[in-house]
DNA sequence: GTCTATAGGTAGATAGAC
DNA sequence: GTCTATCTACCTATAGAC
């Protein structure tokens, strides 16, 4: 039984998440990491080989949760348009919500990402994004969309990856209103 | 007279935004870009502060050269749907045409950017956004796209943006067919 | 498991010769 | 203007005590 030490590597990987997103990897020292954790900063390596383990365990995690989030709300939803707008909902508030870091840290630090590591990070990415194509695929034969799915694909998600530069929680606009509006700008001809 | 000066500033921008774009601005030293440039690190610091200092340099390059293109390209465009067209092609060739590095910079590495530097950025910025936000009204008034134009906007622009992830030159497809079939994807109900 | 202490390397920037 | 040489600071990672 590692269970313990399997919860506390988590917690490690949360804050590691939040500070990568909010000041970058290179710029983010262990010893940064390891004052945001209580310890010190040679204590981290007794839990991670390098300061590169820890990136991409942040980055597995942001789209293993993600993928797992979008897999619930598929099973629970209905028809195509419902399918379609969990899309929007779950990516959103992944992305945007409270302690999310891990997601955001995930599009945006890839180049700092080991190449060894690279591969086992694309094949859970992959597998995200085949969830997005079968719902597009499905909205699309059902005339809510456009034909080109694949492109629409690569579209409406960078559409919802560039919010994290502009969207401001204490705006007036909740993540779940700005969700609905982005779905409705997607619509093809819908009122 | 500063002529020659300015010149060979310049070349030393170009040189650093591909650089800085291809393997990130924390990881490029500047040793790196005395190498790439062709002299010794410390002698760049007779023409640039710091190496800070380099990157808002390329980064107000990037953004003032796409600006200025699309000036032009609007000024020759003549109805909506052109003015709309002239959007996708001139922001899509910036970049990811051959050298245009520097607009990738300024989309990319904007954490590391001097507190200082970044209020003249973001004039530059809205300018650009700005001409933008003209023509998607003109074009939301002719019935080509949706009336929700600002958020129509930022998404178009994360669409865009995203292309320097996947896009590659030697897929087949052209800059410019991609601007064409992203244009098509944002048209609201048209064939 | 976490600590202290430090090894070993590299970063940005400066000084002065030419 | 560019060079050589170097300063100071900081980084990741390791070693060994507890």
């Amino acid at each position: 039984m590692k269970h313990h030490n399997e919860d506390k590597r988590m917690e490690m990987v949360r804050v590691a998440a939040r500070l990568f997103r909010d000041h970058g990897y290179q710029r983010t020292t262990v010893r940064d990491l390891g004052d945001a954790i209580g310890m010190q900063s040679g204590s981290l390596f007794y839990h991670f080989r390098s300061k590169d383990d820890i990136l991409t365990a942040v980055m597995a995690l942001g789209i293993t949760s993600t993928t797992e989030k979008l897999e619930q709300a598929l099973a629970q939803a209905g028809d195509a348009r419902a399918r379609l707008a969990a899309l929007f909902h779950v990516h959103l508030n992944s992305l945007l919500g409270d302690n999310q870091a891990a997601l955001e840290v995930m599009l945006y630090e890839w180049r700092s990402v080991d190449e060894a590591a690279r591969p086992g990070l694309i094949v859970l990415r992959d597998r995200y994004e085949a969830l997005w194509q079968g719902v597009l695929d499905e909205a699309a034969a059902a005339g809510l969309v456009k034909a080109d799915t694949a492109l629409l694909r690569r579209s409406l998600l960078g559409s919802l990856h560039w919010t994290v530069h502009w969207f401001r929680q204490d705006g007036g606009l909740s993540v779940d209103d700005l969700a609905d509006r982005m779905l409705a700008l997607a619509l093809d001809g819908q009122a």
